[in-house]
DNA sequence: GAGTTTGAAACT
DNA sequence: CAGTTTCAAACTC
């Protein structure tokens, strides 16, 4: 039905699209026929640059990171639109939230156009299969993606249902879904099955798949705690979809593999080989995405992807639920909490979103990474947001090893760690409990919606889980300290069972891991009912007792004027410190260990904070007093600092505006992992931030990077010279306000500086995004 | 690793 | 709001 429509319409696009002298390079480029369709997305991408045609948009790796993410995004809102609401037109939509596909999928036509060149590309893979397929195939596609892993005939289903309503067929893609879910009888479902079954022939695993299969129906109900999971396929779908099509149209424009991949069931006809290669690149996309957080090159990720064989379709696939649970870290975490031990729900959907926009933003996701990291720093050194990312790590771990399947395992553990499930500490990670509320009000209330806002929320989320990390400093330097080897190590609570902002861990809205070594802890998921209802009460008492401590000055401090010539990020201390003894030169000092100058609202004796004292004398300005030792603690310090500083800074923006107690922390989270995505390297703490600052582009990399390798600079740097410090510490100060910029939202909407600082625009984002994210993690988590 | 120092958090 | 106590991190040895 839809298929010949699909195809008529293929017609006309193809057509524009050979006529674009893209198409007609793609095409010399690639013997294979998919050249034509190439072209075509490449149109797409310029024309639209949302969602669909990106997805083709093979061009730019950014591009089709953007891509994903919008595709995620729109999967995931549509999924849950789909599931919330059956209108199709209403799923396209939320998906064409995050992306000018909306717009597309609101106008048909539009949709037509860009479908079409997908279809035309489906077309030529496909060729020798019927013209149904097209509207099938892009479902297929996004199975594929999906599906690759390892997907039932369900889940295809599923995906396809999303695809084609990503696609465009807003109306068939209706149908198909609700054929889908009731009887999943429709062609295309069954093509799509059978595409999932080629698939699942030549690649392995579903594990997870089964479940969103199983849960095909519900999902599209979507009920909120089971919804989790289903939530997850259909995130998981969405996004491999959506990971897919970026990576696809890339790897279409380079070879058949693409092709391949969008077929299913016709890549087989044209090449097995290919295929195999185009779908373990395929699936690697986001696995790539991650990867290249955790290897760092995105570069390396089509590489990586191609070199991907069949076994590694489900190495790819763990990658991409490893993506997708990172993401999701903190939603599942939230959704684990609320499952309780019931590890079956995950918050996929939540998480989904998160990923998403992790891997949306920045494919660099390598926050995820962070996974890769050393696991266990990830979970600790993370802290809430931190965690999640933390979790991402062990997640990872999880992940590779149990595959698939495993997803729930590992977003549970991952993810959720922080929820964790179950286990409290066991869940290694301490869940931002904060971010993990946020995340799951954030599904529930918002849904689709947010996850539609985009990226930008699912960053902000994550800024936010970081900013509970980043808030509270101690978090960082637990990281930072155990960056490498403590990374796991978090409080050594013995008498506030960890339900006192004493604890790091409660006051960074995460939950005590086993790292910590704390005595009769009460920051366990299992005691999440009594976690939130301390954290009700101090926030009572204190609306900001969660909030970052540190805020940039020229945001949201009054002090602004005075401390940010001080302070070298400009970032302030909230209430600022009461050192007597120790001149501000240790971490004792808030301020010092925040990286940032004291100002007025110090009350600090004998300061000499190098980095801003509270006289006005700047940390800029060292010299002034004990140099040498402020050197070396600066520089010790300094790297923290400028970590810190620029964690602060992002946190501030965040919380700066919003000084709000509560939100800040979600702000600050997807601020500042936008930054550590960059880094995803190694930093272990920051890890989690690294990978949520994945999105975050060039400015952000660095900042994130240097916040991740601040700890290890620390350490360096306190045995490297002073004038080396002093230079880090300066290139910091730039840094961090890339970081800043970065931060909030997405590395994409702000520009640096002035989206940190003041900027309404940012500001405007960053609200957006806070608006969209329930309040602080941690009260919300639970319920 | 144990002990001391420090300053924030909590309490009064 | 100020003073005191409690607490755990930071620091030192």
């Amino acid at each position: 039905m839809d298929t010949p429509k699909k195809a008529t319409q293929m017609a006309t696009p193809l057509s524009k699209f050979e006529d674009s002298p893209v198409f007609n390079y793609i095409n010399s480029l690639s013997p294979i026929k998919p050249v034509k369709s190439l072209p075509v997305t490449q149109t797409f991408n310029s024309l639209n640059f949302s969602s669909p045609p990106s997805i083709f948009t093979s061009p730019h790796i950014s591009a089709h990171k953007e891509t994903r993410f919008l595709r995620r995004n729109n999967c995931l809102g549509l999924s849950k639109p789909e599931f919330s609401s059956e209108n199709g037109n209403k799923i396209c939509r939320n998906d064409g939230v995050a992306n000018d596909a909306s717009q597309l999928y609101d106008n048909s036509a539009e949709l037509q156009e860009n479908f079409d060149p997908r279809v035309s590309m489906e077309e030529v893979s496909v060729e020798a299969s019927n013209d149904s397929k097209f509207a099938i195939e892009l479902p297929q596609a996004l199975k594929y993606d999906c599906g690759s892993p390892g997907c039932d005939s369900n889940p295809c289903n599923i995906e396809s249902n999303c695809m084609t309503e990503m696609a465009s067929t807003s109306v068939s893609v209706v149908q198909f879904v609700q054929e889908a879910s009731e009887n999943g009888a429709s062609e295309a479902d069954v093509r799509l099955q059978r595409t999932c079954q080629m698939e699942q022939k030549n690649e392995v695993t579903g594990c997870e798949w089964e479940s969103l299969i199983s849960d095909a129906a519900d999902l599209l109900i979507f009920n909120l705690p089971n919804d989790s999971e289903d939530f997850k396929g259909l995130m998981q779908k969405s996004l491999d979809s959506g990971g897919r099509y970026a990576s696809v149209t890339p790897r279409y424009i380079n070879g058949q593999p693409i092709m391949e991949m969008i077929d299913p069931v016709g890549t087989d006809h044209q090449n097995g080989m290919e295929h195999q290669s185009t779908q373990p690149g395929e699936t690697s996309i986001l696995n790539d995405e991650l990867d290249e957080c955790f290897t760092g090159d995105p570069s390396e990720n089509g590489v990586t992807a191609m070199g991907m064989s069949n076994p590694a379709s489900c190495k790819p696939i763990s990658n991409l639920h490893r993506g997708m649970l990172r993401r999701c870290l903190d939603f599942e975490l939230v959704t684990r909490r609320k499952n309780a031990d019931g590890s079956s729900n995950y918050g996929s959907s939540v998480i989904l979103h998160s990923d998403e926009k992790f891997a949306s933003e920045d494919k660099q996701l390598v926050p995820l990474k962070p996974g890769s990291d050393s696991p266990r720093c990830m979970v600790p050194g993370i802290g809430l947001h931190l965690n999640a990312l933390a979790i991402t790590p062990q997640e990872n771990k999880n992940i590779g090893i149990e595959s698939l399947s495993s997803v729930r395992q590992i977003s549970l553990p991952g993810a959720n760690a922080s929820f964790h499930s179950p286990e409290n500490c066991e869940d290694p990670h301490h869940e931002p409990l904060t971010s993990a509320s946020t995340e799951r009000d954030i599904v529930a209330v918002e849904n689709g919606v947010l996850l539609a806002e985009d990226a930008s929320q699912t960053s902000a989320y994550l800024a936010e889980e970081e900013y509970n990390q980043n808030s509270p400093k101690k978090k960082r330097r637990r990281m930072e300290n155990a960056g490498e080897n403590e990374s796991c190590k978090r409080c050594n609570c013995k008498k506030s069972k960890c339900l006192k902002l004493y604890c790091e861990c409660f006051a960074a809205g995460v939950y005590c891991i086993e790292p910590c070594s704390c005595q009769d802890c009460f920051n366990k998921p299992i005691h999440e009912d009594t976690v939130l209802a301390t954290r009700k009460q101090i926030e009572s008492r204190n609306p900001l007792a969660f909030a970052p401590k540190v805020i940039r000055s020229s945001d949201s401090l009054p002090e602004v004027g005075e401390d940010t010539s001080k302070t070298p990020a400009s970032a302030r201390h909230k209430r600022g410190c009461n050192c007597k003894k120790s001149s501000c030169l240790k971490k004792y000092c808030e301020c010092y260990q925040g990286g940032v100058g004291c100002s007025i609202n110090c009350r600090c004796e004998g300061c000499k904070n190098t980095f801003g004292r509270k006289d006005g004398s700047s940390s800029t300005d060292p010299e002034a007093e004990p140099e040498d030792e402020e050197m070396e603690m600066c520089e010790k310090s300094g790297v923290d600092k400028r970590f810190q500083k620029t964690e602060f800074l992002s946190n501030e923006e965040q919380n700066p505006g919003s000084a709000l107690p509560t939100t800040p922390l979600r702000l600050s989270r997807p601020l500042v992992q936008l930054p550590f995505s960059t880094k995803c390297k190694p930093p272990r703490s920051l890890l989690s931030i690294g990978s949520s600052s994945g999105f975050f582009t060039g400015h952000n990399y660095g900042k994130p990077n240097i916040l991740r390798s601040q700890p290890k600079f620390e350490k360096s740097l306190q045995t490297a010279p002073e004038d080396e410090m002093p230079e880090i510490l300066r290139g910091n100060c730039t840094p961090c306000s890339g970081i800043k910029t970065s931060s909030p939202n997405s590395k994409r909407v702000s520009p640096p500086h002035t989206i940190l600082g003041s900027s309404p625009s940012r500001r405007s984002g960053r609200k957006l995004i806070l608006q969209s994210i329930p309040s602080f993690p941690s009260l919300t988590p639970k319920h």
